[in-house]
RNA sequence: CCGACAAACUGUUCUAUCGUUCUUUUUUGUAUAAUGCAGAGAGGGAAGGAAAGUCCGGGCAACACAGGGCACCAUACUCUUCGAAAGCGGAGGUAUUAAGUUGAAAGACUUGAUAACAGAAAGUGCCGCAGAAAAUAACCACCAUACAGCAAUGUGUGGAACGGGUGAAAAUGUGAGGUAAGAGCUCACAAUGUUCAGCAGUAAUGCCGAAUAUGGGAAAACCUUAUGGGUUGUAAGACCAAAUAAACCCCGAUUUUGAAGCUGCCCGCUUCAAUGUUCUGCAAAGAACUAUCGGGAAGGGUAGGUUGCAUAGAUAAAUGAUAGGGCUAGACAGAACCCGGCUUAUAGGUUUGUUAUUUUA
């Protein structure tokens, strides 16, 4: 069986790196949720890292970003075993950041089915040639 | 029994499975001089009454700082508990105001609300519209007088704030005296302010008496008076690793300056002269001004860790998901240095107190 955990490493924590990708990734939009990938070489024990995050313009309480933040950690949790089997296969890494940009609060079904469509687009995901 | 108001407390809970963060411990592998690093297991802690707003105060930290003045900011009736302190709390006073009671009325009393509650008699400026005039008041009417006219009256000069009209506000109100007409001009009574004395009270203040004044409003225009106040905030700040050109800047050590001579010039040496100049107010004592060396800081680079940092506690930032039950389906809302207060948001529940109505007796 698949371990669920969702240790740190396997989150995308180094504000350099973060920069990186908000400038240099590759996105494409998954309604409700935009994402935004980059390959990397940065060494780690798990294929890929993720972040995510709901903007504070579009909810201003915290409480609400918590929730919404919280849903698509455990959407991601659950079904990323499918994207590591793949990365692994192929040998890459990726650095990931979900953007939530719908409106009003999810529900966990809906996000944990959105989440799974951009898990089998990732694992599909090719380096754009230069 | 139910409703209203006030105060205080509380702020969904349980089980299973899968997870997150911190921590203790066991164990496996691995590295080291040592601390470690990676994985697995077990135990324990894990959002709030407001965690929010950032409105006050304090701790803590960095920078600045002889003293005084100016400027700026804050506070502004009195007493006082707890407190480290505060613009916090409590009690009281005054003014305005609402309701009620009483009374013929004026008023008095009770309960509550509100108050940027010191000064408008230090000064400057302001007061829409209306009105003659908004603070050195003469438009009409009033009085005196000069001139013109037969006269009615008109014009000029002066007096005068009693009447009219305007206005939110017009020079304290009523009566009498007084006068050419008038006027706190004088007097009586009353109102208000200030000062002084007495009584009550810790005091603000109240009562009463005397003296004195009557100078409109606004201090939320500036201002004056009194008291207090360094500035910036944990992204503060400290340390390690990594990285690292020069100049400017700071610190330490050594080093006076000028003239003449030796000399083609510089360095250097010799002689003579000057209590070298500037600054710390002077004196005293010292520092700086020149050059070299060493160190620091800045710049540039690196952008990772430890600490600050907590009996929740991270550093892109943890407390969640699913299923089921209890009960009616759960408001406002998520820690980011800590503590105390204030303000604002908030469904439901519990307790206490006050009270209206209904029913029963």
């Amino acid at each position: 069986m698949e371990s669920q955990t969702f240790t740190k490493d396997e989150r995308l924590s180094s504000r350099k790196l973060i920069e990186q990708v908000a400038k240099e990734g590759k996105s494409f939009l998954v309604h409700p949720f935009k994402v935004i990938v980059l390959e990397t070489t940065i060494e780690s024990n798990h294929p890929a890292q993720v972040m995510m995050s709901a903007a504070k313009k579009r909810f201003p309480r915290a409480v609400d970003r918590n929730r919404i933040k919280r849903l698509m950690r455990e959407a991601y949790r659950k079904n990323k075993h499918t994207l590591y089997t793949a990365l692994t296969e192929q040998n890459k890494k990726l650095a990931i950041m979900l953007i939530y940009v719908g409106a009003g609060l999810p529900e966990y079904k809906l996000a944990e089915d959105k989440i799974i469509l951009i898990l089998q687009r990732l694992s599909k995901y090719e380096t754009p040639a230069q």
